[in-house]
DNA sequence: CGTGGCAGAATTGTCGGACAGTCGGATTAT
DNA sequence: ATAATCCGACTGTCCGACAATTCTGCCACG
């Protein structure tokens, strides 16, 4: 039953702060690149001292809701990226004690669903952008790091390309775990390299074309056959 | 083409900071469980101000690394919560305009596969977290923000019941989406209430025999039904 | 021997002020 | 108009301080 209860947390007053600041942008009023106000306003509007008014800052940052460009002083209101929201999932999951079978699992449900619609919503310039990412796998085959660095590349344009930002943001933090585990299939399978290489092909193949279902099945064919490389390199 | 020099980012010092913890995190030099020293010792250690100190705490806390039981003053090594985690997604996505068929699309390729494994290895007290969620529906079936919160309560359940805990992380953030849009539903829709009543007992009923097959169609078909409800709602 | 209580130490949350370095914008010189 | 210059504003960091609360070791008591 639940209690009648609860226990009171008195937030401190940095956190309320931060609150108060991400309601305002959550709900618009503080819009998309608009420029915060100095710490000290803030201070002086909130009525606390401007340690105070950093720490909440802070947080607001890491959620990726405030940031600045490169060399700009000033903090502006900004979204999120997915790249950005995803580390904090990946390192999250990395901390868990995630298997290969879990991530694998996790793949198989969101890359063939994002494969899919891509190949029926692609814009051009995505289409572009899958066969830089191949190209580019293409052209570091041999060294393994950048090998590995394409693939994600590879996940990351199909992601993107099927115009689903919910997907997308599922499938990034995959990227991150993925990496350890790939380095090894493709540094101790042989045949790897050039599995990858014939299955981002076809892919990309089903989703120039527009073909979903087939665009589909070869992104599950492709991930399978990354457990199988798993396995195999176990071995 | 590629630049020769790259623009050089300067760390401030409480990013540093933060980093350096995060990593004796990672690397499991400091246990979750551990108690972290306290502000004024690692000023002392780090040869920084204690203000300096807070903030790279302040983000460490934002990512769930760290934390405090209620009540408690130290700070301990924590492991990062789903839950914690996934709100910074949904609150990334909210602010990208996220359409309903972007997160029913994302719902699809999740929630199903969730059910299939649920179904495969679901333990005897995840399969009474499933019933007991889908008895909070039917209790509240007329209360609409109980019954929203009940089905919240059921894909969380199926999630943490699929024993994937890469799964149940990316599902997470789907729900706080759901909410506004399946309280619109449940509100306008008079017969949605009994038929997602009836969906959870099929779904149960298949993850309780353990046939993944069918746990996978019904979660499909209750996924399905939803975007006809909102279909149906906006007319 | 366990237990409750208590005083002091330790720790956090917040405050005020301060200063160097840098960014932006206005000003002035070319 | 463009380029060089200057000044104010702002951030990053530091110092010191204090109230409130938690933690801890110790002591009395049952």
């Amino acid at each position: 039953m639940s209690d009648l209860f609860g226990p009171l947390d008195d937030h401190p007053a940095y956190r309320q702060i931060a609150n108060q600041i991400e309601q305002r942008i959550v709900e618009r009023t503080l819009r998309t690149g608009d420029a915060l106000p100095s710490e000290n306003d803030l201070a002086r509007q909130f009525g606390v001292n401007r340690s105070t008014i950093r720490e909440a800052i802070r947080e607001l940052e890491v959620h990726g809701l405030l940031g600045r460009g490169r060399g700009e002083k000033r903090l502006r209101v900004t979204r999120p990226e997915p790249g950005h929201v995803s580390s904090g999932v990946s390192r999250a999951l990395a901390l868990h004690d995630v298997t290969f079978m879990e991530l694998w699992e996790a793949m198989m449900a969101i890359e063939p669903a994002a494969a899919e619609y891509a190949a029926s919503r692609r814009t051009p310039a995505q289409l572009q952008g899958l066969t830089r990412a191949s190209a580019l796998f293409k052209r570091d085959i041999t060294d393994t790091d950048g090998a590995v660095a394409a693939v994600v590349a590879f996940f990351t344009a199909v992601a993107a390309a099927s115009g689903n930002q919910v997907l997308a943001l599922s499938q990034a933090p995959l990227n991150a775990l993925l990496v350890p585990t790939l380095t090894q299939v493709i540094d101790r399978v042989p045949q790897a390299r050039e599995r990858i290489q014939a299955a981002q092909a076809k892919i990309i193949e089903a989703i120039k074309l527009k073909k979903s279902e087939q665009a589909r099945n070869w992104m599950e064919k492709h991930i399978r056959d990354f457990k199988r490389g798993y396995e195999l390199k176990a071995s």
